[in-house]
DNA sequence: CAACTTTCCGTCCGATCGGACTGTTTGTGG
DNA sequence: CCACAAACAGTCCGATCGGACGGAAAGTTG
C-alpha cells in the first residue's frame, strides 16, 4: 500500500462499498436539486454517478431505497448547517437566530428537502421515511435557537415564528430566485429582526 | 334525433367545447391533488374525465398547455377564496386577515399549487406560466388585507409577515396532517394573532 | 492457492410515458 | 340541404421508466 500516484490502488471492500455508495447518493442528491423528483430517475443517477446499472441496484434495490437515503444524506447535511456555531453578540440574539435560520434555507439541501417534501405528500412509502428524520430536524432547530438564547419565556413560540415565517420566505423567493431585483426576502429578514426585538422584549416586561 | 333520457340533447359547439375542457381540467386538478405532479400525466387525467385520448390531445396539445390550463384553474380557485369577504369587526382586524390567509392555504388549490410551484423550480416552460399567476395572486392577498384593515403604516410588512408565517406553518403540517394530535398550526395562528396586535399597535404608537 | 463471498457490470423485459396519426360524429354557414 | 370545420374517438409509435437477471472482477478466508 501506500502508492504516491495511484490514488488507492487496493481498497478494501466496506472501502469500496461506502465509495459508491457515497458517490451514488450524491449523484441522486445532485439529480434532485437540478431535475427535480420526477427527475431523479435510477438511470440518471446511475449515470451521473458513472457507475453501471446493476451497481446501483446493487446497493440500492429499488428506487425508494435509493431515496431513503438521500433522505438521510440531506438531513445530515442540514444538520451540519445547523450545529455550526452562530455569534451570539449581547442584544442581538435573535438576529443570529434569523441568520441561523436563514443559514439553513438558504442550503441546496433545503431545496432537496423541498422536493421530496411535497413528493412525500402523495407517497406513502417516502413519507415513513421523511417523518423521523423532519422531526429530528424540527428539534435541532430549536435546540440550536436555544443555544443562542438562553432561556426565553416565549423561546419556543418565537422560534417557532421564524421558522415557519422565513420558510414561507424561501419559499416566495423559489421562483424569482436568478435574477433578483428588489431582493424581497432580505427586506423581509430585516424587518423580521426589528418585530423579533420587539415581540422578545415585550414579552420580558410583560 | 331529439332523445328525452338525454340531458342536453343539442348543445351549441361552444357549450360542448366549455364543458369538456372544464372536465378536463378539473380532473388533472384531481390528480394533482391526489398523486402529485408526476402522477399528473396525459393518460390519467384522460381515463379520470372520461374523455378519449384524442380529445385531450385535441384541446391541449401538449402536456405543459394541460398544465398551464391548471395553473389558471388554481389561480382562479384562490382568488375566488380571497374574494370572500371576512368579518371585520373592530379591534379585531389583523385576526381577521389571518384566518384569511389561513384560508387559502387551507383550501385544496394550494396543495395544487404547491405541486406545480415546486415542479416549476426545474421547468422553466411551467415557471414562465406561473410567474405572472403568483405576482396576481400576492397583489390579491395584499389588497384583501387592506380591504380589512385600513390603512397601516406597517400594513403591508405585516401582511407580508402573515403570508410567509402562515405558509411556512403550512407546510410544516403537509405530512403530519391526517391524524394531527395536538394541531401545532392552530397553536401557532392563535399566538401569532396576539403577536400581530401587539406589532400594529406598537407600530401605532411609534 | 483454492474455494467462496461480495462488489460490480451490461443486457433484457414489461409497463407506461407523451405525442402523432387517421377516422367518425356533431354543429355551422352558404 | 349540403359542404365544411370543429369536436371527439381510438390506435400506433419511439423513448424511457423501474426492476430482473447472469456473468465478470475484486476482495476475503480456509
Amino acid at each position: 500500500m501506500t502508492r504516491v500516484s495511484e490514488p488507492t490502488p487496493r481498497r478494501t471492500q466496506a472501502e469500496r462499498r461506502a465509495a459508491t455508495r457515497a458517490r451514488v447518493v450524491e449523484a441522486a442528491f445532485a439529480c434532485l436539486l437540478e431535475g427535480g423528483y420526477a427527475a431523479t430517475t435510477v438511470g440518471a443517477v446511475q449515470q451521473r454517478a458513472g457507475v453501471a446499472r446493476g451497481t446501483l441496484l446493487h446497493h440500492f434495490p429499488t428506487r425508494a431505497e435509493l431515496l431513503a437515503a438521500v433522505v438521510d444524506e440531506v438531513a445530515a447535511r442540514r444538520l451540519q448547517v445547523l450545529a455550526d456555531p452562530a455569534a451570539p453578540e449581547p442584544g442581538q440574539e435573535w438576529d443570529a437566530v434569523v441568520d441561523l435560520v436563514w443559514r439553513d434555507l438558504q442550503d441546496p439541501a433545503f431545496l432537496a428537502a423541498l422536493e421530496l417534501w411535497v413528493a412525500a405528500r402523495t407517497d406513502p412509502a417516502l413519507r415513513a421515511a421523511l417523518a423521523p428524520v423532519q422531526a429530528r430536524l424540527f428539534s435541532a432547530v430549536h435546540r440550536a435557537v436555544a443555544g443562542v438564547v438562553g432561556d426565553h419565556p416565549r423561546g419556543a413560540t418565537l422560534a417557532q415564528f421564524t421558522i415557519d415565517l422565513l420558510t414561507g420566505t424561501a419559499m416566495a423567493g423559489l421562483l424569482s430566485e436568478p435574477g433578483s431585483p428588489g431582493d424581497h426576502a432580505e427586506v423581509v429578514r430585516a424587518r423580521w429582526k426589528e418585530s423579533l426585538r420587539v415581540l422578545a422584549g415585550v414579552s420580558a416586561e410583560a
